[in-house]
This record gives C-alpha cells, structure tokens and sequence, in this order.
DNA sequence: ATTTGTGAAGGGTTTCACAGCA
DNA sequence: TGCTGTGAAACCCTTCACAAAT
C-alpha cells in the first residue's frame, strides 16, 4: 500500500525553461507602476535600490523578481527605465488590448466603469451589463448599461476576454458560467463568493471585507502585545508581517455547546 | 569577510508557542464566509472536504489552517459549524467593532461606503472624509461627508482604528500620515501608490488595475500555449496557477535604445 | 567603484500519508 | 468505519553573499 511516493514533477523542468513565479507575476504590476511614475518625471535610469524602495520591496527581491525575465539591466549602472517598461508590460501582455465587460453597475461597478487604472493600461471596458431594468439604458463612463439578456451576444461579438463580476453574490455563478460559455477566459470577481469555472478559465478573487478582517487580525494582536508588555519593533512591511507578538492563547475552555449559543 | 551568517532568527520560537502563519490568516475569512452561508442554510456539522468545497481549497490546507487556532473538530465527525465562526471571530478580533475611517467620496468611496460586506462583520464605518466642498456635507450611506479639516479630530474623538484611503494617488501618503498621526494603526490602500508609515503601523493595498494585469499574464500564457500546441488540463485554482505552459520565450532581440523609442 | 545577476542557504507553505480518536 | 490532526517530505519563495560585468 505505500507506494514509493509519486514522483509528481513535472513544472519545476518547465520553470527553468520559461515558467515565472507566481509570486514574481504579482509584483511585476508593482514594478510596472513605480516605473511609470519615474518616467514621468524623466528618470532615465534606475538601480534596484532605488526601484525597490519606490515599489516597496527588497532590493534583492527585485533583481531576482527581474532575473526571471531576462537580463535587462546593466552592471555597475542600472536599469533604463523606458525599456524595463517595455519588457514588463511585454511579459504581462499588457502589449495587446483586453476587453473587459463589466456585470452589475451598482455602487461598485459604477466605480469600476469609471476607475481610469483600467483604461490607462492596457484594458478598455467595452461593455457594461446589469439586471436592473432601471438601470439598463443609463449612461456610465460613456457606455450605455444593457440588460443581461444581451450578455452572451455582447461578450462574443465583441470578442471580449475579461468578465468583472461586481454582482451580489447569489447571482455571481450563473453569471459567471454565462460570461464563460461566451467565451470569456479571466474573471475578475468581486461577489463574496467562490466561483466553480471549468479548466483552462482562471478567476481572481477581490474582497473587501476579507482585506479589513486581515487588518483586524493583526491589530489585535498588536493590541493584545502591548497589553502584555512586549512591544518590539514590529514589521511594517506587509510581506513579512508575520507572527509578530505573542499574545498568551488564552485557551479559553468554554464548552462547545456555551460557545455555540 | 564571511561572518558566520547572522542567526537572524527570533521568529519561529514565537510562531510555534502562538504565532499563526500568515498565509493561514489570509484565508481564515474565506472559511468564516462559508461557514456563515452553511450557517444560514441550517447546516450544523460540516467535514473537512465539504468546508474546503465550499472555501475553494484543498481539504489538507483546510485542516493544517484550523490546526494552527487549536482542536475544534472532532474525529469521524467533523466541525460544529457555529462553533468554528465562534472560534475564527475570536481569532481575526472580530468579536470586537472596529471603527473605519473613509477618506476619498469619489466613485470608490461611495461604493465602499455602500458597501454591505463591511458593516455585516464587524466593522463600522464610522466616518467620511473628502477633500472637496462639493462633496462636503452630502450624506452617503447614512452619515454627512465631513472636510478635511475635521480627520484629526474626527478619527481621534471617535477613537477609529482604522482608515480606508480611496483617494487620488498623489494626496494618499499625506492622508495617510495624518491618519497615523491621530492615531489611526491600520489602512487600507486603495491608491495606486506605496504608503510610508512608521513602525506599528501596518497597511494593506488593494490594487484593481494590478489585478486586471495578472490576470492578463495568464490570459497571454494561455493564448502562447495553444498557439504552440499544448494544452495541458490547466490549473483553474488560483493558488497553483503557476507556470502552465511553456512559451517559446521569443526573446526578442530589439535593441533597448530602439525598444525605448 | 558600482551594481547586476545568481548559486546557495534558509524559512515558509503545501501536500502527502497515516496515526489517533470518535 | 470515518474523519481529524499532524509529522515528514516536497515544493516554493526569500534572503544572503559574492562573482561577473561595466
């Protein structure tokens, strides 16, 4: 019954060859965008300390972040900062244009149809869809809202890629399959909710609550360390906040049943 | 010139008397969402396999999560369901009301405001703050738009503990200094921008334009993929998403001063 | 002299497989 | 029998320290 362990490689000879890290692609947008601000003000070169702290990450971190795309700077000078941009937005795919619909045009899809992040780089909302009658007809950002009967003819006439889905949750999956059936293959979802999608289609999840309830994680414990006298210099740094403070786990033993009610 | 590596360690003792690693903080909402919806649905017990369905996850990291908060399943049966919300409140501090701070009423301000996933979990928005007279003095949600003036007061009177930033990018650091200085230790960025604080102040960003771009790294990949002739199953779970296919990697051999232009 | 690019080391996270318990 | 809780292994990511390059 113990087999000798199923050698379940496959990927690690792919990522030599050309795969990058998940954890490099999250932060190439990063990198993408402290260039950007350079740029505009006429930096021509940059080192990687001088990148990193615009972009809020270690110096190393950044050139072995860069080293997966290639070697794109220059010893003893830095990087130039136009053609960086170049090779990251290259990488990202942000070198061709997404079309993206956005569905429900409530409070946050209003703010998305308008949010200029979108169309600055390289996505151009194409479509907006709600289910609202009384809201189908409106004009946000420059679109015309349709209903959701349109959806299906919309995302393939139109040949878009990307699905925003800013639904209330209950509606999120069956809106979600619609956009997939049409021939949507990213969706970006903002519903709080998991979204099931068959292979080959991939689903980013956005929460808002999820991002606070993170933040109330950690402010208690700075909280519940400072009570217990401990108050070492805790990491700012998002990416290694981690087990700062050492609050006593108070282990409390009330019963299931008492903690239930 | 090699010192013998400092022993730069001070963290693991703490991380195995209490410490909770961070990536099990990040999903402990999701399991608190599904929890809740199992909740409302009657369910009173729920095994390992079915939570970790619900949560999109695989049912041993569901499992080595709740390990890290302590015993609260039982064997051959599974977990009581309002007693793991009860347990992971507890954790995340949300036994507790936070008070949130909003700075910015634009489109995203008025949609955070809105937004119904803060106030059902234990956060209270307390406050909004908008730098323009036009927007001073509507209400949204409820509660009167205050000017900028007022943060200083507003946040320390109030004692809010955390603030939302949903402003323009270039007034976020300033907005931001000053809500740490009234004494505000958590934020939440939603500018596209890295926001300096002290030590003891942690800031999460949410990014949506970041978001979009990761997204279309893959949509990219995917495309290069098919194109080639592979088309392996792919990873739809966003957490092993990594690395799908192998494009030929063109490697372009434009020079940089051409690419720059 | 300066800064990149990168092996190597170390720590964190995920997954496996099964012991332990109900 | 069924499911949780967990060592151990495998994997991924970060950090260090320095060779290589300009």
């Amino acid at each position: 019954m113990t087999r000798p362990r199923p050698a379940r490689l496959v990927r690690s000879e792919r990522a030599t060859r050309d795969g990058i890290p998940e954890a490099t692609v999250s932060r190439l947008p990063f990198y993408l965008q402290a260039l950007t601000a350079l740029a505009e003000r006429g930096v021509a070169t940059v080192s990687s300390e001088e990148l990193a702290t615009a972009a809020g990450v270690g110096s190393a971190k950044l050139r072995k972040d860069l080293s997966h795309l290639g070697s794109y700077g220059t010893r003893g000078v830095g990087y130039e900062v136009q053609y960086l941009i170049y090779q990251i937005s290259r990488e990202l795919g942000l070198t061709q244009d997404w079309k993206v619909v956005i569905v429900g045009i409530g409070n946050l899809g209003h703010a998305l149809a308008n949010y200029g992040g979108f169309t600055s780089r390289g996505f151009t909302v194409a479509a907006l869809v709600d289910a609202d009658a009384r809201v189908v007809g409106e004009t946000v950002a420059g679109l015309t809202v349709t209903g959701l009967d349109s959806l299906d003819q919309t995302v393939s006439s139109l040949g878009i890629q990307i699905g925003v889905v800013a639904t209330p949750g209950p509606a999120a999956q069956e809106i979600c399959d619609r956009l997939v059936a049409a021939g949507v293959t990213g969706v970006l979802n903002f519903a709080p909710c998991v979204l099931t999608v068959p292979d080959g289609v991939m689903v980013r999840r956005v929460d808002l609550a999820t991002e606070l309830q993170i933040l109330a994680f950690h402010e208690q414990r700075r909280a519940a360390g400072r009570l217990a006298g401990e108050m070492p210099a805790e990491p700012q740094d998002l990416s290694e906040a981690l087990g700062a403070i050492g609050e006593p786990r108070t282990t409390l033993t009330k019963s299931r049943a008492e903690a239930a009610g």
